[in-house]
RNA sequence: GCGUCGGUGGCAGAGUGGUCAAUUGCAUCAGACUGUAAAUCUGACGACCUUUGGUCUACGCAGGUUCAAAUCCUGCCCGGCGCACCA
């Protein structure tokens, strides 16, 4: 051992209710229990597994709730080891086959890491985490030790795994290279020698994939947590595909207004998942109280995590302002017309709408508003004599000012 | 490779010669109502126009049959499943 592991004693905090919390909030399932508390309690600094695909994207809420269990680990002193799945993102997941995934260039892959790296910054303190390419490892693996590797399961242990299980019922083909990818995965936690590694619940089998395959090089067994999945805001599993998700990066408007959004039933969850409050002061906050209100005290708290308290206050005037009251957001995009243009036209140009039928819907429906008169503008081919603000339904606004 | 079933609008999934710009569900959008961009109800949901109507483009791709095709025929491309290939 070289002397530099010793530069930095790091100092473990064994605060039984931090511990505690770690272990339950927000949590689906630990696995070994005693085991992890046990470490934990031990005063010895853990080694906290994470994997992640480089291929880009903004990181949601439900995935936040992954890196704030990790910086709960963090604070308590432990290292958070980040696994680059840059190997594991070009062969690993073929569950999307209609088209084969372009393979990731190195140049795209540093720009994506890059860019994980200043989204998960927001969470967590990426200079004292560690960040390994499983490339690294796996490249290099030959047929004899894939061979050796694949010996640990069975395939009786495979088949049995829910979502491949699900699939042969359903008579759809499972490759035999999704058979490998739980080894793969649990080779990077000997690897790097994970005590805990954490993911989603749907991740369980890959985890506990770890522990097998850390068995079976002699090492320690990692103890595997894993997180309850975040409903998306329409109460829906969620996915950017479905558009129900809130990302990290969404501005504080965004964010509270989308938060708002999100169905009355998913309140105690998003409470409990998506903020810091106490179990106690999450009880205070729904009991009794009215769901906007509440809803509004959620949107605050969440918006608190990723952007400064100034623009906290700033999202809820401006929710307030044009949702409640039916003002006009600060944000109000202007255009400058000659007098004379056709509605549709500027409409169509500010892409407000997509075609000028969608126009004509909306002006028929009364989705088309003057702001200052409320009155409805219902002829199709209205044309724009003098500066006005519109609103376009519910959430589309436009300034027209003339030349 | 052989067989078989299939490829339809954002998705799922009807439709098997005219009444099809295409049933329905989900998603989306609007209106009403409200507690908010929630819930509920109602409606809309290919594009364009001189708009009780008209025109164009669309049911994997390319041709063909027909007065008429998403629907029938031929070829091609793609996918599912079964069989074979191993024992």
């Amino acid at each position: 051992m070289s002397l530099f592991s010793f530069k930095s004693k790091q100092i473990i905090s064994t605060d039984k209710q931090k511990i505690h919390e770690i272990l339950t909030r927000g949590i689906e399932d630990v696995f070994v229990k005693e085991s992890l508390e046990k470490k934990l309690l031990s005063g010895k600094q853990l080694r906290v597994k994470l994997g992640f695909d480089p291929t880009g994207g903004r990181i949601h809420i439900g995935r936040a709730i992954l890196l704030r269990k990790l910086k709960a680990f963090q604070d308590l002193g432990h290292k958070v080891v980040f696994i680059v799945g840059d190997f594991t993102a070009q062969i690993g997941d073929p569950s999307d086959k209609i088209e084969k995934r372009p393979m990731l260039t190195r140049e795209k892959i540093e720009e994506n890491i890059k860019d994980y790296k200043r989204q998960v910054g927001k969470i967590i303190d990426v200079s004292k985490a560690e960040f390994h390419f499983n490339s690294t490892w796996l490249s290099k693996l030959g047929f004899q030790e894939i061979a050796e590797l694949a010996e640990t399961f069975s395939v009786q242990q495979m088949s049995s795994r829910r979502n491949f299980k699900d699939r042969f019922e359903k008579g759809v083909e499972v490759s035999l290279r999704e058979f490998l990818y739980p080894l793969m995965q649990g080779y990077d936690s000997v690897q790097v020698k994970a005590d805990i590694e954490i993911g989603g619940f749907d991740q369980l089998f890959n985890l506990k994939a770890g522990r097998i395959i850390q068995k079976y090089y002699k090492q320690p067994e990692q103890d595997v947590l894993t997180i309850q999945m975040l409903e998306g805001t329409d109460g829906r599993k969620m996915s950017t595909s479905w558009g129900n998700i809130i990302t990290i990066l969404d501005t504080p408007e965004e964010m509270y207004g989308k938060l708002m959004s999100t169905k009355d039933e998913l309140l105690p969850q998003y409470f409990l998942l998506c903020t810091d409050l106490s179990k106690e002061e999450i009880t205070k906050a729904l009991d009794g109280v009215h769901p906007k209100e509440a809803k509004m005290h959620l949107a605050r708290e969440v918006v608190a995590l990723y952007h400064p308290r100034e623009s906290v206050q700033k999202a809820e005037q401006d929710f307030i302002k044009t949702f409640s009251k039916g003002g006009v957001p600060e944000n109000t995009p202007e255009v400058t017309v000659e007098a004379g243009t056709k509605l549709s036209d500027i409409l169509l140009d500010a892409k407000l709408v997509s075609s000028k039928t969608e126009f004509k819907r909306l002006a028929e429906e009364g989705g088309v508003k003057n702001i200052e008169t409320e009155k409805a503008l219902t002829d199709i081919h209205e044309v724009v004599t003098e500066s006005i603000t519109l609103k376009i339904g519910k959430r589309r606004f436009l300034k027209i000012n003339i030349k």
